[in-house]
DNA sequence: TCACCTGTAACCATTGTAGTTACAATTACT
DNA sequence: AGTAATTGTAACTACAATGGTTACAGGTGA
């Protein structure tokens, strides 16, 4: 399967958030560019806050990026909204039998080259800053 | 989510083949090292014939490698058994409103970024062989 | 012939996701 | 103070992917 749309959806959020930081960010406004529930975005969201990369207010608030642009790059975000631990992006099979000479060391061997992979994937989404997404948005837009 | 554990599954099979190349291999008998259902097997060993990975004979078969395990190369693997095409290993947020700026240019920014981080966890999986599997296998367990 | 095995269909339980409704709590504005 | 707007969250639904299981038709080799 894939990685959940979570991810893009928390993107496209905080692209909103920097390139409207004058307007007010209610969730239902973020969810008529995103096409989606405004739930859904409380949703999302939230997590970001709770990884530290928003600041919500509730009441009559909506939502503001709690850093520079340039200081958030998208591994960060990827953690936030990714309820995975790091490490399990795939998946073991569990319970291998520990009496056959595979089925007892594949475990090991396989976690080294899953690491690997992962890490790969990892760092090239920590090597793009939310700036150069926005960016990237704007000068397509002309 | 994470990536389905035929992946892991598949693996393990190719390795037992190498390893117990002399033996018969029926979807029984590898079922019984991965500790799962022969049905579960043989529909692994399925995919992996259609990508040309093993060699199946129905009947009283059991399966063999197609290729020297030198040959054979963890990416290929991945693809045989990963029904999802590639590209979309991320999954983007359908129908961003193209009235909006960024829902308007989202698309193609996330794509460029994704293709770059799912091509650098292919790229790594790519230089792995079942022989260093199967080498790093036997190796643990001495 | 017969025991064995594959290939595949069918079904089920579980899980993760996303959309939706609903509502209490909070806040800003007048 | 009162009111309208908005958040945060729970609850429910629908849907898709996964992995386990049973069943069985058909091929294979002794």
């Amino acid at each position: 399967m894939s990685i959940s749309s979570r991810f893009a959806v928390a993107i496209h959020i905080l692209a909103l958030l920097d390139i409207n930081k004058e307007g007010r960010n209610t969730s239902e406004f973020i969810a008529g560019s995103v096409n989606t529930n405004p739930v859904v975005i409380r949703r999302v969201i939230g997590l970001l806050g709770k990884a530290g990369l928003v600041h919500t207010s509730p009441g009559v608030g909506g939502a503001s990026l709690a850093r520079q642009p340039q200081d958030i790059n998208l591994l960060e975000v990827y953690r936030a909204v990714q309820n995975d631990p790091p490490g399990e992006l795939f998946a073991a099979h569990d319970k291998p039998n520990p009496k056959c000479p595979v089925g007892q060391n594949i475990q090991g061997t396989l976690d080294t080259v899953f690491r690997r992979a992962e890490s790969a994937m990892e760092n090239e989404l920590a090597k793009v800053t939310l700036d150069q997404i926005v960016f990237d948005l704007v000068r397509g837009d002309r």
